[in-house]
DNA sequence: CTTGACCCTGACCCAAGGTCAGGCCCTAAC
DNA sequence: GTTAGGGCCTGACCTTGGGTCAGGGTCAAG
């Protein structure tokens, strides 16, 4: 019962190519050779040949399989649940991208056959995306599956801004000051409340001036909406502060804008990972939420309990500001802790 | 705003050496080049990228990209439905594996744990029904899904039939007669009635010695039980016959045997491809209809007769045969237009 | 004796880059 | 001035699982 290479592959349903590359690798070596040099198969060739096969359709790659042979140390069990996790994984990920491609062939049997190029310019924005969010956060962006209302209001909404801005209007007129709090309340909504993810969008804002022009919101329109929104913070405040305070927060207020989604970020991280506020990291993060604060409060404990008393009066302060209860409890600990350490 | 190779790779989570392969294989070359040969990559560029990095998302090689943006006629509608597509199989695909798999593991986690090269052997019967069913084929063959109970029941069955033939039993008794009644029913339950699906089985026995030894069924212990069956059979159709005609049949009947079933499957196959049974390739099928039937039943049209009037008196001649209403009326219709045909 | 079907080895090929090697360019620090 | 480090260049070899020759030996039938 010795078969020749062809006939072993033909029996198996391979070609003559493939059992020779078994054995150059060494996965299976034909028991004897003719005089004339032919492989001849036996028996137990063919009844490997049979398990390599089985293996292989399992998933395991050549040199897996040779291994397998290699040391009899590995279980079944193992290599089935390492090839159904890992086939679980290409299931979830073909099925997710499945979906988004479904998603947008949907959107395209609507409307008129864009062409082709002007859908490559929409794709351009999709994996500017992608760069900057792992495929959890963009589940987690409700900005991007709300698709056609959302964007609706954003367009209306960007147009708005433009035309004051583009007319002269100051951004801290009350016009301005409205649209900027409508603003954030939508961008506190479509991220889902999470600093993370406008941390993210702001970064990937001001590193692609692509997507600025793409979708028109360029730093000057970006820069007005956050004096606009800085405006509607500080009038409040003011009420709380004395002409000169008032006259420090003026000056420093604005600037500090930008530099919160960062640390809030980093402080929800710190949330979610459990650090204890009391910890080195903790308190790191607590010096830092402080020194930003001190930007624009200045060094007088006087004047910074005021800040605090007005955000406890007024809660509308805390509007768009993906800033909650959690973390403030955090930074308080943390502050505390900070106290502890110095005294 | 031109940017070096470095810096345009991490901008875009891309490695340098991936830049260069673009540019090697013609789908991203820099539009310009600094003195000192370094590459230099404008907005446009970078644009482009980003649409190469879309498509690639969803799944398209980059030889494919380069065809998209080499003729601009390819609508994005087609590359989706294509890589939908692409993906679907991909899933389904993997499902199915992923459930043979747990289905291993299921079986795996009641007992003890066997030893891999136990395991083995047990693939190695997989591999050999991969090699002969498609994957179609393997999902529709409820032998290996019935697990179990069926295979308990086969394995009783076998034994028993082995004990019979060791002791030296005629096939033609009773016991062995009743066995093979059985054994047939047993086989028509476990293939759906898909004669193609014995066809392959029986080709798959006969070609693989391994199998043999490892369920026990030696192609003698098949003859037997052929044997047995046969003369289930005989015994009725003699009641219908004259002593001459019968010892005719008794002659040739157990031949004809093996030769049925892939008849049957290739009558079924022509019923499921609506080949109309006047064609060419409906007559060429009675044909051989009529030719296997001729063999045990003789040239004479009276005998003939009698066999059909067997058959209709006596439904227990059709089971565990694998023919139906359908494929008799295929074959009746078929035999009409032959013999329309040579008048 | 030829022809066709097999067999052998050796070699190059694919996709999508990874990973050096050897050498040039530029900047900053000493 | 020079040297160290980093970035850039080209070229070349490596990966998986074989496909596809090329050049040459072997065997059986006609």
């Amino acid at each position: 019962m010795l078969l020749k290479v062809g006939e072993l592959a033909k029996r198996c349903g391979l070609t003559v190519r493939t059992l020779h590359h078994y054995d150059r690798i060494g996965l299976l070596t034909p028991s004897a050779r003719a005089d004339n040099g032919y492989r001849l198969y036996g028996r137990s060739d063919i009844a490997r040949l049979h398990q390599i096969l089985a293996l292989q359709r399992f998933g395991l790659s050549l040199a897996e399989i040779g291994a397998c042979f290699a040391q009899p140390g590995t279980s079944l069990t193992t290599i089935l649940t390492q090839q159904i996790a890992m086939l679980d994984q290409q299931i979830t990920q073909a099925s997710r991208l499945r979906a988004q491609l479904a998603g947008l062939q949907g959107s395209l049997l609507d409307g008129v056959e864009p062409e082709l190029a002007d859908w490559l310019t929409t794709l351009e924005l999709m994996t500017m995306y992608d760069n900057y969010f792992s495929q959890d956060e963009l589940a987690r962006l409700p900005m991007l599956g709300n698709g056609e209302a959302a964007e609706a209001q954003w367009r209306a909404l960007v147009g708005q801004v433009r035309g004051l801005m583009e007319s002269g209007v100051a951004p801290e007129h009350e016009a301005p000051r409205q649209l900027a709090v409508q603003w954030m309340s939508m961008l506190v909504r479509d991220t889902g409340g999470d600093p993370r993810l406008v941390a993210k969008l702001n970064l990937m804002h001001e590193q692609e001036p692509a997507l600025q022009t793409r979708i028109g919101i360029s730093t000057a329109l970006r820069d007005y909406v956050l004096r606009a929104f800085s405006e509607s913070k500080m009038l409040i405040y003011e009420k709380y502060l004395s002409a000169e305070e008032a006259r420090f927060m003026r000056a420093h207020y604005v600037q500090t804008a930008l530099d919160w989604p960062p640390l809030l970020a980093e402080v929800r991280d710190a949330i979610d990972a459990d650090v204890a506020p009391a910890s080195p990291q903790g308190i790191a993060l607590g010096r830092r939420w402080l020194a930003l604060f001190q930007r624009y409060a200045g060094d007088s404990p006087a004047t910074q309990l005021k800040f605090r008393t007005a955000m406890e009066q007024e809660p509308e302060l805390l509007a768009g500001t993906w800033a909650d209860d959690r973390m403030f409890a955090f930074i308080r600990q943390a502050m505390a802790a900070m106290m502890q350490q110095q005294s």
